[in-house]
RNA sequence: GGGCCUUUAGCUCAGUUGGUUAGAGCGCGCCUCUGAUAAGGGCGAGGUCUCAGGUCCGAGUCCUGAAAGGCCCA
């Protein structure tokens, strides 16, 4: 026996039993552990924060990253899936500043470095319950008890071993350069940090005068947004190739301008002007001009115009002003030149006290201030307002200054090629991204920018003699402490303990090694993940080994330069290996009307309004199927509703029809009967191999959508053709070999499926194996997630049958159009359908499927329409790709010809396999019957309705006898109303007392038969009733009334 | 400004190496079926396949250009 199964489904509640269930049994871990000695598959889990509230994003990607251990695990393969956590980093600062209401980092330091890191340990797993919880209920089977965890001594080690590996190559370099640097958080960015703060910002906009030395009442004209920069000014650029124009313009007296001569009517606008000359811009090339701030004294010749191939016309006067100390094209050209460099301000962003009118004032809030003293000195020529996108802060939102800074790099622009060479071993999905944005990015690989400066992560672990300048990388606790000359191995090795850990120069003998300040880029910590999740090299070389690279992996779209990169960079530096074989970049999830998800939209979509209304199962399928993995996904609660209705609930019905009356019949997998198969069941079994094959296909080429919608079509074919065909076969009260077939066709369709559909759906796959293989069979595994993957049984697949089914449901909706149109219920017997292909060969099928479509069609006799008796009008459709690939620039000569052939003659031809022959230009040809196609018009006398070639016609006359069976139809169908109402179980008899109309009446006794049959009647007595209190109907002309009495058991 | 992606019915999406009259599901209207089904079936309305050129016997599909949107980078 089945357990009996309701027909409502509650998906909510019935997940959290199979939640429950594998909590008890411990599911996951025998899912893993028991299959130590297999082959590996190797997931690696990009690690995330949790010290943010997880979204509708993280569902997708862990949805995703599910799918293909649990598929693996089925296969065989051994599945190690350890969890991580990122722990380090500035949004873990931030949100302990908030806290403790911090808004400058000096404060950090009063508050002291040791306390305020140990607050952020903690808060880095603030919201660790909220992850668990929600990692939990979608069914994302990870490892938390043995997660890595960035901050952990062992972790930091093994990171400090990849640096010293790094620096051993020489590839770990201190430089100075213009980088993107937070103000208020004191730090440089790297460039996946800056790449998640873009966002619009309006800047000023303003044109100044810059006056030439020697030449009177001539000023270049110089555009900037960013006039902060201008008291670090020491050239201004030109491109050497551009045209620049000399223009004096009506109401300015005599002064003359410089500046492109593309953009002369766009800066003055409708003031009237003239060009007195024009020249190239390397003819400008060291033309001096006044300084507009002396603050400093340059230590080199500056203030003259320089060439740079970068100036271009698209905005501003062709003319680049420039400040080597605020920019990294500026740096470049102060690099060529020898050009002095400038700095004005200090850490926070505040001038510095030389700059004395402005001393102290943060830059950006300086603006107005430096445009007004321009004004006052006359120097301004316009000032505006212009809006770009601007770099800020990605945790702070303050905006980013580029600037010049010391700091930590990783010379990965050295391995570049090697970078680009390696990616081409990796597997992308989309495979765009792999030449697209990822190429792309290594292609025009800068160096790796890695100091940071700040308190909560791991310190880079360089010391430094303060005498000679001497530098040790340090790779490893031991290391440190043979260089200390003391036991090290239980340091705490983040800020401040590691700072005081100071030992004597081993070359100048006299110094005290201090460690630099800095500490490393966190995209270096999830990066090194697959090394120091195992703390290699220090220990588990094997387990290290056999863990790398990664067969898979999978984040969102916006990790291409962050742990995709991280991951790639550390593994060719330290590897010479790829660190993953195939990646799944996923899209961004976008909100019902395709906009970006945003806490100040106001739109985010809370996953557990989801997950508590429709289940995990539909949210899970509803992100594999609703659009390829690599695009944006719309998403809304409305979306995963139409899962449930359209596929889950489907799949539940066929699911519980099943178990109804295969307890009914007490009806196991081991039944004695032998089934004898019938040709809806080959068809059903070669359709269910035919999805494994392909599901199993797609599956091994990470194709998502092609191991889910398959699913979707094969669902519905089970419930609403083979099983709608196939139901009297369930209710028929004999136990034949029949009978047998059919329930062992649905009984393997079903459990089929569940396998199929248990890496994306765990819960309802496991639901219905449970019930469906457990209960009935000891020896089976207890979950599907420990049950074996699907073989594909190939010799079951007939793709011939595939292709006449598809014909036959094909013409049953041509029939079923044909009825409507004549609007006779199908109800109604009917006497005949003749159906026309357009093929000689689909003529076959209709033949061997007749029972499926009379059965179908309510119709007595179904038959191949034409043959000589009939007149059939037929028409010729050539048929364009077999002509056209064929014949090529003659086939619409060829095709003309068939059309001028005599239609009727040709057709009959063609159907019975034969050639034709046309002429064109005087040649000859032979028109094959695959390369035209017989399309047959309608007939007099039938209800007709087509497709292309194919017809379906109705004979629509009634006979008497059609029409009383149509009557005890009607009556059949209101008793068994009165049977369903009256709350009768499906094998209970009645006796049927009815007072019917004379015509009604006759059609019952003639049916008397089927009636009992259908209805399970032991009697079937015409009796006079009154019409109150029993069921009374009129139909097609006739009245009835009708009582029905329960045959005791 | 550069790179990558997207654009097909009201909505969500398919559309194979270019090949009949561009499809499905949802939604809508009408009809129908029901002893598994909150379902199923049928019909209908709804498309300048974003636009403009080009290649070709033939373009939703290939090429060039443009537009809109998105992401990434300057």
């Amino acid at each position: 026996m089945f357990k009996p199964v309701s027909s409502r489904l509650n998906i909510p509640s019935e997940e959290e039993a199979q939640l429950r269930f594998w909590k008890t049994h411990d599911i996951f871990k025998r899912s893993s552990e028991d299959r130590k000695d297999r082959t590996p598959f190797v997931m690696f889990e990009g690690p995330p924060t949790a010290n943010g509230k997880p979204g509708v994003h993280h569902v997708l990607a862990r949805a995703f990253k599910d799918m293909f251990p649990r598929y693996k695990t089925m296969q065989g393969y051994f599945v190690d899936r350890r969890g991580g956590w990122d722990t380090h980093g500035l949004p873990v600062e931030i949100e302990v500043e908030k806290m403790l209401g911090f808004t400058h980092k000096s404060q950090i330091e009063e508050y002291g470095i040791a306390e305020f890191n140990k607050l952020c340990r903690e808060s880095a797993f603030s919201r660790i319950q909220e992850w668990e919880k929600m990692t939990d209920r979608i069914g994302y089977w990870v490892d938390e008890d043995r997660a890595y965890v960035t901050y952990t001594n062992d972790y930091i080690e093994s990171v400090w071993s990849l640096l010293k590996t790094i620096w051993d190559k020489g590839f770990l370099y201190q430089g100075h350069k213009v980088v993107p640097y937070c103000p208020r958080c004191g730090t440089p960015l790297s460039d996946h940090e800056v790449a998640l703060g873009y966002d619009d910002a309006e800047d000023p906009s303003l044109f100044v005068r810059f006056p030439l030395v020697d030449e009177e009442d001539t000023s270049f004209l110089v555009w900037t947004t960013t006039p902060w920069t201008l008291p670090g000014n020491v050239a201004i650029a030109t491109h050497p190739d551009v045209e620049y124009a000399l223009v004096t313009a009506e109401g300015m007296g005599d002064e003359k301008f410089i500046l492109a001569n593309d953009l002369v009517e766009k800066v003055f606008g409708d003031r009237p002007f003239r060009i007195l000359k024009t020249m190239k811009g390397k003819s400008l090339k060291g033309k001096c001009y006044m300084p507009l701030y002396t603050f400093f004294t340059p230590d080199k010749p500056a203030y003259y115009v320089v060439n740079a191939d970068y100036v271009t016309t698209d905005d501003g006067t062709g003319l680049v002003h420039i400040a080597p100390a605020f920019g990294m094209d500026d740096m470049e050209v102060a690099r060529q030149y020898d050009l002095p460099m400038i700095m004005t301000i200090d850490d926070e962003g505040r001038f510095l006290r030389q700059v004395q009118n402005w001393a102290g004032v943060f830059v950006k809030d300086a603006d107005q201030d430096i445009i007004q003293d321009l004004h006052d000195r006359g120097l301004l020529f316009h000032a505006g307002r212009f809006n770009h996108t601007y770099p800020f802060c990605w945790r702070c939102r303050t905006p980013l200054l580029y600037m010049a800074r010391p700091t930590w790099f990783i010379k990965t622009s050295a391995i570049k090629e090697r970078m680009v060479e390696l990616n081409q071993e990796i597997n992308w999905v989309p495979e765009h991204i792999k030449n697209g944005r990822f190429g792309n990015w290594l292609e025009n690989n800068i160096d790796w920018a890695l100091g940071r400066n700040r308190y909560w992560g791991t310190p880079l672990p360089v010391w430094e003699c303060p005498d000679c300048r001497h530098q040790v990388c340090v790779g490893s606790r031991q290391q440190l402490s043979e260089l200390a000359e003391k036991d090290l191995s239980d340091l705490e090795l983040h800020r401040p303990y590691v700072d005081d850990v100071r030992f004597s120069c081993p070359k100048c003998g006299h110094g005290q090694m201090k460690r630099v300040v800095e500490l490393i880029d966190v995209w270096f910590d999830s990066g090194s993940m697959p090394y120091a999740q195992w703390h290699y090299p220090f220990e588990n070389q094997d387990e290290f080994n056999s863990q790398f690279p990664a067969d898979f992996i999978c984040e969102a779209v916006d990790q291409t330069r962050g742990w995709f990169y991280s991951l790639h960079a550390i593994s060719s530096l330290v590897m010479d290996r790829i660190a993953y074989k195939n990646v799944i970049s996923l899209g961004l999830i976008l909100d019902e009307n395709g906009q970006k998800m945003s806490k100040s939209r106001g739109n985010v979509v809370d996953p557990w309004e989801v997950i508590n209304e429709y289940g995990a199962d539909p949210m899970r399928w509803y992100m594999y199927t609703s659009s390829p993995p690599g695009n944006e996904r719309r998403f809304s609660k409305e979306l995963v509703g139409e899962v449930v209705r359209s596929f889950m609930l489907t799949l539940w019905n066929t699911y519980s029809f099943f178990v109804t009356y295969a307890n009914l019949d007490n009806w196991t997998p081991d039944s004695a009967l032998i089934p004898a198969f019938s040709e809806m069941d080959d068809w059903l079994l070669s359709s269910l191999e035919t999805l494994v094959r392909d599901v199993t296909y797609a599956y091994e080429n990470f194709d998502v959508i092609g191991a889910t919608r398959p699913i979707e079509k094969f669902v519905d074919d089970l419930s609403n053709w083979y099983l709608r065909r196939s139901r009297r076969r369930f209710w028929k009260s004999e136990s034949d070999a029949d009978k047998a077939a059919a329930y062992e066709t649905l009984y393997k369709a079903l459990v089929t499926v569940s396998k199929l559909i248990a890496p994306t759906m765990p819960f309802m796959a496991e639901t219905l194996y449970r019930n469906l293989v457990t209960s009935v069979d000891e020896d089976a595994p207890i979950s599907v997630h420990l049950a074996e993957w699907p073989k594909v049984e190939e010799h079951l697949i007939n793709e011939g049958l595939n292709r006449d089914m598809t014909l036959v449901m094909k013409l049953a909706s041509l029939g079923h159009s044909a009825r409507n149109k004549s609007n006779i219920k199908v109800r109604q017997p009917l006497a005949e359908a003749a159906f026309a292909v357009g093929k000689a060969e689909e003529g076959e099928v209709i033949e061997r499927f007749r029972d499926i479509l009379e059965d179908e069609l309510n119709v007595k006799h179904v038959r191949l329409l034409g043959g000589d008796e009939e007149a059939v009008t037929y028409t010729l459709n050539p048929l364009p790709k077999q002509l056209g690939q064929k014949y090529r620039a003659l086939s619409p000569k060829i095709r003309q010809a068939i059309l001028d052939l005599p239609a009727q003659e040709s057709a009959l031809k063609l159907l019975e396999g034969l050639n034709l022959v046309v002429k064109v230009d005087d040649k000859y040809y032979e028109i094959m019957p695959d390369e035209v196609e017989v399309h047959t018009s309608s007939k007099e006398g039938y209800e007709v309705a087509t497709d292309g070639a194919y017809m379906a016609a109705l004979i629509t006359t009634l006979t008497p006898e059609l029409f009383h069976e149509g009557l005890a139809r009607e009556f059949v169908r209101r008793v068994q109303d009165l049977r369903k109402t009256s709350g009768l179980e499906i094998a209970d008899r009645i006796r049927i007392f009815y007072k019917a109309t004379p015509e009604l009446a006759q059609a019952v006794k003639e049916n008397a038969e089927y009636i009992s049959s259908e209805t399970l009647a032991l009697a079937l007595q015409e009796f006079e009733l009154e019409k109150v209190g029993n069921f009374t109907d009129s139909f097609d002309g006739e009245d009835l009334v009708l009582k029905i009495e329960q045959v005791e058991r």
